[in-house]
DNA sequence: CGCAGGTGAAACACTCGGTTACCAAAATCT
DNA sequence: AGATTTTGGTAACCGAGTGTTTCACCTGCG
């Protein structure tokens, strides 16, 4: 069940398409401006936005950006009718398609289905001509090398260090959201897509897996921290390669 | 006299085009949505697909995926108005022509006879699970060069590796969606045409024999990865060559 | 100093995936 | 056609991955 993340500072339009989205199958949020927005997105998992273009505070297209420096999240724009530049600008700043207001709510459906369909979907082969490189991005920190696209993560040295699925998981949500503390809760949510059980231990369990394969000395973590009574925070700073 | 079945769940389309194309030689079938089509594509012998995109249900890219598993029946799409995405992805899908709405009946005639003339020279042999445009492609990875046209795949070291038919076909899917994880289903899909059966483990069977012909370490996998509860994910990106 | 809640870690249980063996169907060879 | 080989799927076993339980320990507090 897809989560889109539908930003608009018309409250109208926001449970309009809350209701309608819902009622097809997604599983939909609603933020009424930037800062909103990228709370939600932090927190949770995302798998497409819908951003407005004219938003109060910071615009649309400032927005677009910010995603796409750290992240791969398709992006569909609302645009004022007709306006040919926003469109364009719209694009070069890495959105994956537009769309004029008003709009055809069945024309924004389509229009989810294609880009999902691109994004991950098993449609979209490969083209001739082309290397694929979809959303290859490395995420580097600390000299380790984590690679989304292979499922692999390099240590500083250069060696292959096996993870687990889960493992895996796990790291891509702490490398997403570095330098933040992130409750038990949302890293359930963002590795693997469930909410917590009453007593669940499974991330500390899966916590204390990743140190040992990643820390130099586990009982003094210097990579993922924990923080009592909070949850747990990923200390390095992280660049995002390709 | 050639026979069309039209797919479109506006009832109006329907009826246009069954007495159109029905006044100018064609003996005509419509469906509504995808199971309706599929019933009729099995049943009956069809010598073209006019394919509405926008379907209730399972949509027309996907539906024109599944007729390309198994056959090269000629597929012309109908898109919306001006949706470059629905009409690459459909081409890509393997669609013969597209159209869109509204169009031109003359057009579509014009574009059928074309397709036609195409698909049915002499004979029209198919061999299941080959696209119609990518003729003589080859796809390159790790050193690999996997040669679709005539279905062999050479190792780094230039010696030809025997694979059977089932290894082959599975090993193309994985190379036309590189980088992505693929569940079995859509793997069943891709590279055998039908869906997974209960307990099915046939796909975990061919990628472990995949794996002994292709890695170097059939315990360690670089090439193609378990996600767990995932799928499987083949992890070298992709050249098309040809 | 004792207590309560929180965390790390070991041990265990259960599920999922890799692999082998085997069988039936299909293809190939006499 | 009949025999033989190849191939693909199923069943079964085993090991790896993941979550739960438990216990020890730590921290902060009364």
């Amino acid at each position: 069940m897809p989560h889109i993340l539908v930003v608009d500072d018309d409250r109208e339009i926001r449970t309009l398409l809350t209701r309608f989205l819902g009622g097809h199958g997604y599983r939909v949020s609603a933020a009424k401006d930037g800062a909103e927005m990228m709370r939600m997105f932090e927190a949770g998992r995302i798998d497409l936005i819908i951003l407005d273009v004219m938003l109060p505070g910071e615009d649309g297209l400032n927005l677009c950006r910010r995603v796409r420096a750290g992240s791969a999240t398709p992006i569909i724009m609302l645009t004022a009718v007709g306006d040919e530049t926003d469109r364009i600008v719209g694009l070069e700043m890495g959105a994956d398609d537009y769309l004029s207001k008003p709009f055809n709510p069945r024309e924004l459906l389509a229009r989810i289905k294609a880009v999902l369909r691109r994004a991950g979907g098993p449609g979209a082969p490969v083209s001739a001509g082309e290397t694929t490189s979809g959303g290859g991005r490395i995420l580097a920190f600390e000299g380790w090398r984590l690679d989304l696209a292979r499922r692999e993560l390099h240590s500083p040295e250069g060696v292959l260090t096996q993870l687990s699925a889960g493992e895996f998981d796990l790291l891509v949500a702490f490398a997403e959201h570095p330098q933040r503390v992130l409750t038990r809760d949302q890293l359930l949510d963002l590795a693997r897509g469930r909410v917590a059980a009453p007593f669940d231990r499974s991330i500390d369990v899966q916590v204390s897996r990743l140190r040992r394969k990643m820390e130099a000395d586990p009982a003094e973590p210097v990579l993922i921290k924990t923080v009592r009574g909070g949850g747990y925070l990923f200390s390095a700073s992280v660049k995002v390669e390709k």
